[in-house]
RNA sequence: GGCGCUAUCGUCUAGGGGACUAGGACGGGGCCCUCUCAAGGCCCAAACACGGGUUCGAAUCCCGUUAGCGCUACCA
């Protein structure tokens, strides 16, 4: 009789971690860290012709670095199929199931009548009423079977906890199948067999899921066991308004994580998707989430998934993370890109490109390009070291002419002067506006040579720091390469 | 077709009979800041699907309509 709640994730194993089960995941999990409860993961592999054992771990992997960890699991539903087989025949010998002989042939062929008839297809349980000896012949004569429910002529009703009061009734729903004729369970009672195994107080899962759940509540009471709470989560939809699918771009976490965005940042984002705290509070950091969360909250219209807010939103906590805590992947995005450890302080470097960036590989092209000024690199192509150049760094060489290059040479000649003890944000800020005052140059027309012989691009930090974050060295050679001297 | 769910700016949402001239955020537009671009600050455009009720009063409650979606398997 313990009163903390269990709720469970149960994916069936038969693609990668979606971004709608990713959320359903973090719902289950932020009502269990709210509440107290305890989260089972549950994987749901007994279609064997879907799942495979990779699947099962890129799930786990998406968990692990959304932040959602499980207390208890992961349980393999293909363990306990003795036990769906068992409460199958339990309900066979108390009359509550039948045995249904009827092949899948015969099946496949009504409804395919009714629905040249245009009219719904119903099974109309005939095997239901097969005389005793009957089945026992059939039995005996070693006709395979399956095993169907006996649906009751009842309301079969529930108080949704996202949607409130849901209500079938029983005399529209099938005598659906519960045990296959292989003596494997189908779904429905799979999940409710397992369900009371595991003692879940609360099912928290897809809206695509509130047309079963009068099916589990038959199933419920056929086995004598109290219902638990549910609560139906809607779906996520793309830009278009259909369901979320590959066509969208990407869907699966791990599509995210290779983006560069951050786990806190998916999980805010995910969170706020169909679920609000109330009031206009948006960014919410783990702790802020758990403390605030409630089903109640949940919206019960679907909601359609925006990759941009995503993305202003993890530039949000791209600001807020520390660089220190950003080095490990931006050094692992490095190396991805084959840039050497030089043993320079990436953390200056970090810290000066962070506010323009969105992503973590935003990020690291941008340390990048501090690290090594494109300008060394391509120091002896055919086009020169500005050749590379961005459009728009091309349409300023254009208009400022043979001052682009003249100006850069006074910077660089400036520049020079400083030395290694002087060469700090402050000091260049000052040497650089002095020399624009006393040559009377626009700062604009002085600046933009040297940030584009810098990062071969028109966009970054004020220069003054630009060029204390790359080093005296890297960036008078950037220069000197870039005048052609 | 049957059954069920849903409906506030383009999107995510606040709101739960009077506080609504409907608030916030993303995105869009503008301004400020500024050597550029971001960030930040300020401002603007932008919504209660429709029709009936109930009520002194409806975005809010009820009923219809419409539209969208889900399910209708020996899939999960």
């Amino acid at each position: 009789m313990s009163s903390t709640p269990r709720v469970r994730f149960a994916p069936s194993p038969t693609g990668s971690l979606h971004v709608g089960g990713a959320r359903t995941a973090l719902f289950n999990w932020l009502f269990a860290r709210k509440t107290g409860g305890t989260l089972v993961l549950r994987i749901e592999d007994t279609d064997r012709e879907r799942s495979t054992e990779a699947h099962t771990r890129v799930i786990l992997e998406g968990l692990t670095w959304l932040g959602v960890d499980w207390d208890e699991g992961p349980f393999f539903q293909g363990a306990s199929a003795a036990q769906h087989r068992a409460d199958a025949e339990r309900l066979l010998a108390e009359g509550k199931a039948y045995r249904c002989f009827c092949t899948r042939e015969e099946l496949d062929a009504a409804r395919a009548e009714a629905e040249h008839r245009r009219e719904a297809f119903r099974y109309d349980g005939r095997c239901s009423r097969l005389a005793p000896d009957e089945v026992d012949r059939r039995v005996a004569a070693g006709q395979p079977f399956t095993i169907r429910l006996r649906m009751p002529d009842a309301e079969l009703a529930w108080d949704d906890a996202v949607h409130g009061p849901i209500s079938f009734q029983g005399r529209d729903l099938d005598d659906f199948v519960i045990l296959r004729s292989d003596g494997t369970a189908i779904y429905n009672l799979a999940v409710v067999s397992d369900d009371i195994a595991m003692r879940i107080t609360h099912v928290i899962r897809g809206d695509d899921h509130v047309s079963n759940t009068p099916k589990q509540i038959a199933l419920y009471r056929a086995l004598g066991h109290d219902v638990p709470i549910f609560g139906h989560v809607p779906m996520i939809l793309g830009t278009d308004g259909k369901k979320l699918s590959k066509r969208h771009g990407a869907t699966a976490v791990g599509d995210y994580q290779n983006q560069g965005i951050l786990p806190a940042a998916m999980r805010n984002f995910l969170a706020l998707l169909g679920w609000s705290p109330g009031g206009d509070r948006e960014i919410l950091p783990g702790p802020e989430l758990i403390e605030l969360f409630s089903l109640e909250g949940i919206q019960p219209k679907p909601a359609v998934f925006d990759p941009v807010k995503l993305e202003w939103m993890n530039g949000q906590y791209l600001s807020m993370t520390p660089a220190s805590e950003l080095l490990p992947e931006v050094r692992r995005e490095l190396d991805r890109m084959g840039v050497p450890d030089l043993g320079r302080d990436l953390l200056a470097i970090i810290d000066a490109v962070k506010p323009r960036s969105r992503t973590v590989l935003d990020l690291a092209r941008q340390v990048r390009v501090r690290l090594v000024p494109p300008a060394l690199e391509l120091a002896n192509a055919p086009n020169g070291p500005l050749g590379a150049a961005d459009e728009k760094s091309q349409a300023l060489m254009k208009k400022l002419g043979p001052a682009f290059v003249a100006n850069l040479q006074t910077a660089l000649d400036a520049l020079e002067q400083v030395n290694d003890e002087e060469w700090t944000a402050e000091r260049l800020h000052q040497v650089l506006t002095d020399l624009a005052k006393r040559r009377s140059l626009k700062l604009g027309d002085l600046m933009q040579p040297i940030r584009v012989a810098l990062t071969h691009g028109t966009v970054s930090e004020p220069v003054n720091e630009l060029l204390a974050v790359i080093g005296r060295g890297p960036s008078l050679e950037a220069l000197r390469v870039s005048v052609g001297g």
